[in-house]
DNA sequence: CTGAAAGCGCTTACAG
DNA sequence: CTGAAAGCGCTTACAG
């Protein structure tokens, strides 16, 4: 480990100029600094990451928070990966990393401070939030404390906070003009916990988009599903039990709406002629199960890059937070409708 | 952000005292030590990471180098999640952090050494890597550098490392024997990338159990894939073109066999009865798509367990590191054999 | 059981 | 453009 004491040394300089050779270049003499970052190449230098963040009080790294429900420790973000590779690629491009925040199964106090702790042991810059829909006070006491955050798909609101969410009513419109176009009056929908910010706005653009379609929506075609496989299963048997079955269900979440589909098969419906289905997030799945999910695409990589640059842009960047960056969705047919 | 110069003089001891309440706690008298405690507790104190990893050389944080492929960007592990959760789980309750390391995409030169210089930076304690099959000579340098590093599905060796794979070659017997079972005389395999250590021991597992059960193998069956879905299409289709046809395959990995499943029925196959169909892995697909696809297991969460016990063991540990953990792997039987 | 002091490897006003 | 010096917040032999 050669450090900057060393360097100075053997450049003939204090340890004052080669310091300034990494942080304000522009500052020191031409001459002096290609020699310097010469001779550092050599003998391969590299800034010390603690003694920097213990002296700057900034260290480059960002947490990550990003729980398992603890109540349902088998869910699986939809497209988590897809997430974690846009933002680790955008991260550093910045020079920033990525630091994974431990949850509640953590050891310790499992209490509502764990993560602000956490970044201030740590020095992070800031944090990005991945929502589970648990409501965690620790999320929110992040948001408080002034660290600043961007969550994704959950709605913070804070000097220092701002969030990337879909265009969710704009894509529950989406699928709802579709079903229209292909003749359907009798829509059902499928929802999300409404607690979460996703299921709260499908429904709402689900129901807006059928007022302006002029069609009814009776009180038992809406039902409240969890974004789980069986969740979507359960509802649609509900759905398929009724007097007035529908004649097509906007399913607000992709893994729902492979439970749905099995429900329909199961019951001795045909897919797309007995009831349509069509789902949200466009998961991979959708495109592999017969006869293919319909359904409402996310732009995955999108929330990664925007969170980078959100975050990026409240570090750098000046007294108010970005606005809330709000990602277009698109409609992908399939055989499901 | 209160200090432990704060902390010490609000309890009238030295800063030595603090630093040792909170790091061999057992030398200082019960009666001080809670009070200091206390007093923590009461003025929210926290050590600043930074300075302790300063002063230590230990961060308490260990690497996740995991890249995708750059020739390959859609590359999604099969099974990142639950890996990431238990990795993320054990490790915390060792009091470790996992940073992700940025890959290839990141600023800055891509050369070899990009993972030492991450580790050596930051004073990670040591890694974990997660193989994309690029053989990446980053990696490699690592392993070299000597830092305590645990690779998963890719055979590392060193004084300081050790890995964490499935038993591939018994997880492909498993699979060859419960299709001689159902009869099955002609079994033909789609590989993995053989250049992989899952790949080529799935081979060998495979051809070990045909010569077990005293069968032959054509060359012809042997077919080397690439772990993505449309190879497992295309070779399939290759198989399929055969004059000795085979009536069941080994495709040794889930995804591919899903496209391996899709390609015989477009040729108008019907699974298992004219083809029968196992794949590896037993990713969530499986069992959604019709007839549901029989595989061997591999214990997913078991990857983030042991990684986790591995370092802990490297870190603590004595001059030796870990045996290479090999996990169990099950049959699960589904309808396409 | 406790304290004084040196040291970990940087950065950054302050002078020059 | 450069250097001397203080400081960032800890830990840990060394004495006592």
């Amino acid at each position: 480990m050669t450090t900057i004491r060393e360097l100075a040394r053997r450049s003939g300089v204090s340890v004052a100029t080669v310091s300034r050779v990494f942080n304000t270049p522009e500052v020191v003499s031409q001459h002096t600094r290609q020699r310097i970052l010469d001779l550092a190449a050599e003998i391969g230098y590299l800034p010390n990451g603690s003694a920097r963040t213990l002296a700057t009080k900034k260290s480059n790294m960002v947490g990550l928070v990003w729980d398992t429900d603890h109540r349902r420790p088998g869910w699986r973000h939809p497209f988590l990966q897809e997430i974690l590779v846009a933002l680790k690629t955008a991260l550093s491009a910045h020079g920033l990393n990525l630091l994974m925040l431990a949850g509640h199964d953590a050891a310790g106090p499992d209490d509502g401070q764990r993560y602000v702790r956490a970044v201030r042991q740590h020095n992070l810059d800031g944090a990005v939030i991945i929502d589970n829909g648990t409501r965690d006070p620790a999320v929110l006491a992040l948001v408080e404390a002034q660290v600043p955050c961007v969550a994704l798909d959950l709605r913070v609101d804070g000097p220092t906070s701002t969030y990337i969410t879909s265009d969710n009513a704009g894509g529950a419109a989406l699928a709802v003009r579709h079903l229209v176009e292909r003749g359907h009056r009798r829509i059902a929908t499928i929802t999300g916990p409404l607690r979460t910010w996703p299921g709260a706005e499908r429904l709402v653009g689900f129901r807006a988009a059928l007022a302006g379609a002029g069609l009814p929506l009776a009180d038992s075609h809406v039902i409240e599903g969890d974004f789980y496989l069986d969740g979507g299963h359960a509802a649609m048997n509900r759905l398929l039990a009724l007097d007035d079955r529908p004649t097509a269900v906007f399913v607000a979440g992709d893994e729902m709406a492979v439970g749905a589909m099995r429900a329909a098969q199961a019951a001795g419906l045909r897919i797309p002629d007995d009831i349509a289905i069509i789902g949200f997030d466009d998961i991979e799945v959708a495109a592999l199960i017969p006869p293919g999910l319909s359904t409402v695409a996310q732009n995955k990589p999108g929330f990664g890059t925007a969170a980078a640059e959100a975050l990026v842009a409240m570090l750098h960047g000046g007294d108010d937070p970005p606005k809330p960056t709000v990602l277009p969705t698109t409609l992908v047919v399939r055989g499901s409708t």
